[in-house]
DNA sequence: CAGCAGATTGACT
DNA sequence: GTCAATCTGCTGC
């Protein structure tokens, strides 16, 4: 069963980042199903962010997905090579997205392993932002589809109990002064499926 | 219009 | 542990 859009629309961009954590993210890419439970997220808190590419209500023609209803998808392309999977939140006009960090893989092992040109299951083959986007097949192309009725979608599952969740630092955002420092980063306590960062 | 840094990963010393 | 890959968009000349 798919989340409902009146989740996404909600206002507290913090509060669904760690609600995401346990749902199942799917793609259907030309009749491959893959997919995985979301164990890392963090949250992009739109025009007073400033680690986030919307910070002082920037706007560009690639950002500009942001800006749009929530329920959308935001693929950003980082360092020219890694996509970047983000879920946009908010009601329209207010650029609020919460970045996929790690996903832990359900459905479709085979055609994420060839996705991803390895031969057998490591927690690299869906821990890190850039790998799960490549694992799921999840490219630029896909920013700004909705959630409902496209080729990329997530499906209800329970709710994780606080008590396993664990609340952090956001991971490759140093240049974003006290920002930095906000606890916008969610995991699952105890998973091996969480990526590890560059330092932390 | 040229230069540089980034929500990262993987290969090499 | 260190460094290159590769494209978007911001900053500065």
């Amino acid at each position: 069963m798919l989340i409902p859009p009146e989740f996404y629309s909600a206002h507290d961009v913090v509060d669904i980042a760690r609600l995401l954590l346990g749902k199942l993210l799917v793609t259907e890419i030309d009749g491959h199903r893959s997919s995985g439970i979301i164990t890392e997220t963090e949250a992009y808190a739109g025009v007073t962010d400033k680690a986030s590419h919307a910070w002082g209500g920037r706007r560009t023609k690639r950002t500009e997905v942001m800006y749009m209803q929530g329920g959308t998808a935001y693929v950003y392309l980082c360092y020219g090579i890694h996509h970047l999977f983000n879920v946009v939140t908010h009601e329209e006009g207010t650029p609020h997205a919460v970045l996929i960090r790690a996903i832990e893989p359900v459905d479709g092992l085979d055609i994420m392993l060839q996705r991803r040109k390895m031969s057998k299951l490591t927690p690299a083959l869906t821990a890190g932002p850039g790998a799960l986007s490549q694992a799921l097949g999840i490219n630029t192309a896909m920013t700004g589809l909705s959630l409902f009725g496209n080729s990329v979608y997530i499906e209800e599952r329970p709710v994780i109990p606080d008590t396993n969740i664990v609340a952090a630092t956001r991971i490759g955002v140093n240049y974003a002064g006290d920002d930095a420092l906000l606890p916008y980063r969610f995991y699952i306590k105890g998973n091996k499926y969480v990526s590890k960062g560059k330092g932390l």
